[in-house]
This record gives C-alpha cells, structure tokens and sequence, in this order.
DNA sequence: TTGTAGGCGTTATCAC
DNA sequence: GTGATAACGCCTACAA
C-alpha cells in the first residue's frame, strides 16, 4: 500500500505472458466471456490472482468507449441538503453500476464549465446543479455531445431538468402562516440570482396577494445560513417592522431566526411563528414547520434519469417536478 | 446537451486536420506548450473552439499514466458527519486539482475490495474509511501499486493513517461527567465491530476505572442513529437501571437519547446529563455537549497526504492522529 | 517550430 | 477455443 513491491503493476500482457496464452484469451477469461476453456480460464485466474492483477479501468473504459460513471456538480451546499442529495445520488449509481465523480463548491459559470470540461472522457454524463446560472448560458459552455441533466435549474423546454416546485411549496407555506391568522409575515429571501431563492419568493408574493391582499409584504435578503437569518429578523426589529411570522426560503435561515428570537425573549410560535423549506433533520429536532422536499429522491432519479439519457432512451419530456409537502410543527402550532 | 449535433464528438485529430497541422501540434497547443508559434496556436484554438473541442481525458490519463482523480470509499455515514468529511475532501482536492471519485454505503470487505478495485485505473489513490474491518484483511485484498491512506482505522506501523484520538476524548468526556458529580453513567456505545466505538468506550471504562473506581459501569450498544439512543435510554430505564448521565458514542444517538429524556419528562441536565462525539452542526442547536473532532479538516488532510504520496514523497510516519476538543454545552452544564 | 511514430492497457474483429 | 492486430484518444521522444 503505497509502496507496493512490484514498482510497475501488472497488466494483462504479463498474466498473458505468464499463462502462456494471448492477451485476448486473458481479456475473455477476465470478462467471464464463454468461449474460453476450463482449462485455461483456471490458469489464468491463478495467475492473475498471484500478480494480484486488476484490470486497468481507464483503458478499458478507453476502449469500449464506456466509463460507467456519471459526473456531479454542485454548487457549496448546506449540511444535510448536501448530505442527503448525494446519498441519493450515490446509492442509485451504485444499484445501476456507476461511480460518482464529484466536484463541488461551483459557484460562477467558469468553475462549472472548467469541472465538466476536466470530465469529459472520464464519465458518461454529468448532473449539474447550479441554480445560479442561466439554462442558455450553461448550455453553450458544456461540451458537446456530453448527456447533461439539470437540478432545480429554470424550467425549460429544450434541456432536460428536474427541480421541485419551489413556487407552489412557498405558496403553500404562505398560506400555512395566514391561516393561523398572522398578517404581519416576512420573507427572508435567499441570495438574489438564485433560482430556488427567487422561485420560493414569489410563491410568498403570490399567496399574500391572493390570501391576504392587505397584509404588508415584506421581504429582506439572506445568505442561506443560519446566521443571516438570526441576523435578517434582528435587523427587521430593530427597524420597527411589525412581525408575526417569518417565512425563510430555507431551513438554515429559520432556523437561525428561530434561534434568535427564542435567545431574545420572543415566544415561538406565540409572538412569531416560523416556518422554512427543505426539511433538513435539524428541523425536525428543533419543531420547525417546513415543506419537505425529498432530497435524496431527487438525487437518485436525477441519476435514473441520465442512465437513461447514456443509453439512449431519453424519454420524451425534458422536465420533471417533485413537489413538496408542508410538514407542520411546533414552530407554527399555536 | 444529450443529443447534440454531432453524434461523434472532436477529437484532437479533427481539430489538426481542420487546423491543417499534426496532432502533435495541437496537442502541444493545447496544452500550453511554449513550443507553437502564435499563428499556429491561434489557428488551432479557433478551430478547436468552433467544434467545441474537448479533451478527452480518459485518454489524456492514460497516455501520462496519472489520472488527477482519488478515489473515496465510505461506509454509510450519518448526515452532517458524512457532508462535513466530503466537504473537507472535496475542497482540498480541488486545490490540489484532484477530481474525487466517491463510493459510499459500503460496509463489507467484500465491498470495499470491489470498490476500489474498479476504481484502478481512474484514480491515482485512495482514501478508504472502513472502521469496521482489520487493516490487514483490507490491505491483503487491494490492488498492489495503488497509494492508498486509511481513515479511522487501527493504528498500525505498516500502512498509511490518520485518525481521531478516540479513547482520550472518550476519557475526556467521561472525565468532565464525573466532575459533575454523577456516578450512574452509562455509555450507549457504537456498533460492536465498529473500532471507533470501540475504542471510545475503551475511553468510557478507562476513565470510570481511574476516576469513579466505585460507579457502575454500564455499556449497551446502539447503531449509531438516533433512534437506537432513544431506545438504548428508554431500556436502560425500564430495566431499572439508574441514571444519571449518559455518553453516547457520537452525537445522533446522544441526541436520540436527550430527544427521548426531555419528551419523557425527564430534566436534562438536571436529572440525566447528556454528552455526545463527534460536534455535528446539530449539537450546536441543541446545547448538547461532545468532543469536537473537526471532521473537515481530516478531511483536508487526508487529501493533502494522500496527494503527497502519490507523488512519492510520503513523509516517515504511517500514523497521524488528530486529538478532539471537549465543548461543554447546556445538556452537561447544571 | 513541426511532423512521424510508438505506446499507454483494453477490447473486439477477424482469421485459424 | 485461441491468437494476431487494429482501434480508443492522447502524449512525447526523436527526427526533420
């Protein structure tokens, strides 16, 4: 291990060598191929186990033109999002016989193209989650010919993409919240020119002007972490803004709200209820009303998908939409 | 994307012929070589643009015989724990312009060996987290010629690794326990077979032994979830066993337990104190004291090393050991 | 500065 | 059933 005795490792010339069969005759045996005699194929198994022999993956994937592994990237996320996304991804590549190659942290279009470039001929297809960029944009960076799909990227009729329904879900959220009879409910938006961030805000427009056209829609920016949302709601209150009900466009965000209320001596969900999107375990622990989102579903038929796409059966529609459901918890029950 | 124009993709021979020079030539270019005049270079990145040429670097890695990827086998680690490790691989390997090929949820021998067999070839190393298995099983199985760094696993004079310091952090936590008064405290360990959970509740014994000679020493085992915490506290209680304190062999079984306590109308920490391992972001939120063992930086580090050893210049020691801190929080401060 | 040609480790198509 | 041998796409002496 790391310094191994032999200095060069075995190929399937020297089991061949060694056999004293053609390299061909190796290549069937190892493969399991039929045409090859008992005889020899029991030899050359003793030989290559003696040469601790293992078939060199890169040329044999150089040569049938097949790599049997799909590329991830994504962009910096948050804990358990992160966690979950790849589970999924990972334990459905495994089932279908594929590895991971992974590259995360991408956040401007430069980095996403650079980590797919670098993997073309190393992987059949790549799943890019960047909710940050525009589809076109992307598109005419990745290589060409490469099978590409897209998470929670704009929707989109000529790339195949599929993203929960963030508007709907913030929707419903909204309206979770006016149900129980608040007014004065903010918005603590992620990032502007994320996708998932300004989907979910308009989902929080759109119910308050359906449900409560007269309530005061209020909206302020975070970071997707914990501590802009703790600082977002500070903020607010201390500018004097009337608040009942903080809706955040993820879970980190209100949780860090909730935190930071409950630290300062308001009352949740009695003075200011709180609500977030993801369903994250730490929501869980901590009673916070969410919409679920099923990461690790997402990420395994994002990888169904794909394999689908390398062999050629793409089925026909490009998008494909997961919804949320509204989990209710202690944050919001009064 | 997935059904691009040209149903074969350039190649560096389209690109010379196009270009009207050799692929020597355009490799060279390609590569930034300083031997191509500027026309010539030029030329052949205009045509390699228009066809939206793309290295091919499956090729490219076995032409050079280095492949710029690790390799990263994992059992199935729980959420934060999982997210914060690949996050600490996965940055430093960026930095080091390393791609990661992952392969987690693998438990068995038989799976581990599989895995990084078919990763020969496509990797130029890799990092292998299998607590459960003897590194000398392990080692005996595993391509010859392939650097490869152990995660959590046995200390070990012949092969390469880097782990926690278990048992004193165990000892530790058990300490500060013991410094509150308790004497009831019982240690809801890891899976048996699990070296980690082994070696910290070795830490748990050593320090019941040394500081509390006279306590009763109780261990029973969890799976590492929170639900095995909760169900190993509610057992133990049933059973009649007294309480007093409780050290779980990492944090999501801590929590399980604490979870379990409070919803119980048991007070913590006033009637059970609750200690955890491993400071996952959740404990932070719910106050629950642990032995902080910076999972990203082991990450970071075992890249670091595993980079340098696949360059040649593996430093003397086998054997790198990274101590936790004790962060006592409210579920252990009365 | 540029081209020719051999090789990286496998697979697959022919023959025999 | 087995063996040559030509790909796969790229890199790199060695020549020119």
């Amino acid at each position: 291990m790391g310094n191994g005795k032999p200095p060069h490792n075995a190929t399937i010339r020297d089991v061949a060598r060694l056999a004293g069969v053609s390299v061909a005759t190796v290549s069937r045996a190892v493969n399991g191929h039929p045409s090859v005699s008992p005889d020899t194929r029991d030899r050359i198994n003793r030989v290559a186990e003696s040469l601790n022999y293992t078939p060199h993956a890169g040329a044999r994937s150089l040569s049938i033109a097949k790599t049997q592994a799909i590329g991830v990237v994504l962009p910096d996320l948050f804990g358990e999002f992160f966690s979950e996304l790849v589970r999924g991804l990972d334990r459905r590549a495994g089932e279908l016989g594929y590895h991971l190659m992974l590259s995360s942290l991408h956040a401007d279009l430069a980095r996403v193209t650079r980590a797919v470039s670098t993997m073309r001929g190393r992987v059949d297809g790549v799943i890019i989650m960047a909710p940050q960029l525009p589809v076109k944009t992307l598109a005419a960076t990745l290589p060409a010919g490469m099978p590409t799909l897209l998470l929670n990227s704009e929707r989109n009729r000529t790339h195949p993409v599929i993203s929960f329904d963030n508007q709907s879900g913030a929707v419903a959220v909204t309206r979770h919240l006016i149900g129980l009879g608040r007014r004065h409910i903010v918005h603590i938006a992620g990032p502007a020119g994320n996708l998932d961030a300004r989907e979910r805000a308009d989902g929080y427009r759109r119910a308050m002007a359906e449900f409560a056209p007269d309530a005061p829609v209020t909206v302020v920016e975070g970071r997707f972490d914990d501590l802009s949302g703790a600082a977002a709601l500070r903020d607010l209150l201390a500018a004097g803004t009337q608040v009942d009900a903080v809706f955040a466009a993820n879970d980190m965000m209100a949780i860090g709200a909730l935190t930071w209320a409950r630290q300062n001596g308001l009352s949740v969900p009695g003075q200011i209820a709180v609500a977030g999107f993801d369903d994250i375990p730490l929501a869980h622990y901590l009673g916070l009303t969410t919409m679920r989102v099923h990461v690790a579903e997402l990420g395994g038929r994002a990888v169904t998908r794909l394999a689908a796409m390398i062999d050629g059966d793409d089925a026909g529609k490009k998008l494909e939409i997961i919804t949320p459901d509204l989990v209710i918890r202690e944050s919001t029950r009064q």
